[in-house]
DNA sequence: CTCCGCTATTCAGTGTTACTATCTACCAGT
DNA sequence: ACTGGTAGATAGTAACACTGAATAGCGGAG
């Protein structure tokens, strides 16, 4: 996926993570199938799981632990109030970043 | 500054200082002071002459010891060939994270 | 002349984050 | 019993931005 990209997400993922998180619930291993889906193509798994985990202990997400069909059960994360509110502060900083960025793109040419 | 924008910095400070670079030659203090100047209010001092240390180390930077009137020598750094490359693959990175997340903060709604 | 403030750079130590690699665990089909 | 797919956890590593302090040169106030 390139260097580039990978120490851009440090930062980035989490908002991703929880972006996710508020359009529907999700588990750990549908969220890494879905990053890769989309592009991420080597995200590992143990990142997404240690980012669920770190989030959970800030008190970002919800937890409920769902019996599978296949496999182990399910810890499926749900975003609550102070997750929501976070997001929202997360898109607050992309949005300042983003519009620095695009002025220096054009600017440089 | 917020912890979020800090967090989101890492990967992309660097590609922001090269494409300062990338549209006149400066020097460190040049450039944390423009950074101040456009928003990004508490970038420590330590953090960009650091990141202009990496770059170099890498090839990406050329630089020139120049005298100043005022205190010691300035160190300017200019974008070299391979660090316009390494700039390009910057920008497809953020534009490729870019257009991820903006697909995010629409359908999250 | 000395001290302070501004310019300019450097560096050691810290915390956060993503990656690597590995491990456990459950189930279905062969 | 064995393999493959699903699901999660964890110890160790590297990269990066921040903190805080030190160094150094110059000009002006006292």
């Amino acid at each position: 996926m390139g260097k580039q990209t990978t120490e851009m997400l440090k930062g980035t993922l989490e908002g991703v993570v929880l972006a996710i998180l508020a359009g529907r619930p999700a588990y750990g291993y549908e969220i890494t199938a879905w990053l890769r889906d989309q592009g991420f193509s080597d995200i590992a798994e143990g990142t997404v799981y240690a980012l669920l985990v770190r989030v959970e202990k800030r008190g970002l997400v919800d937890v409920a632990k769902v019996p599978s069909e296949k496999g182990p059960p399910r810890k499926v994360y749900s975003l609550n109030d102070q997750g929501r509110e976070y997001l929202e502060e997360f898109w607050t900083a992309w949005r300042f970043l983003s519009e620095r960025l695009e002025q220096l793109r054009e600017g440089g040419r």
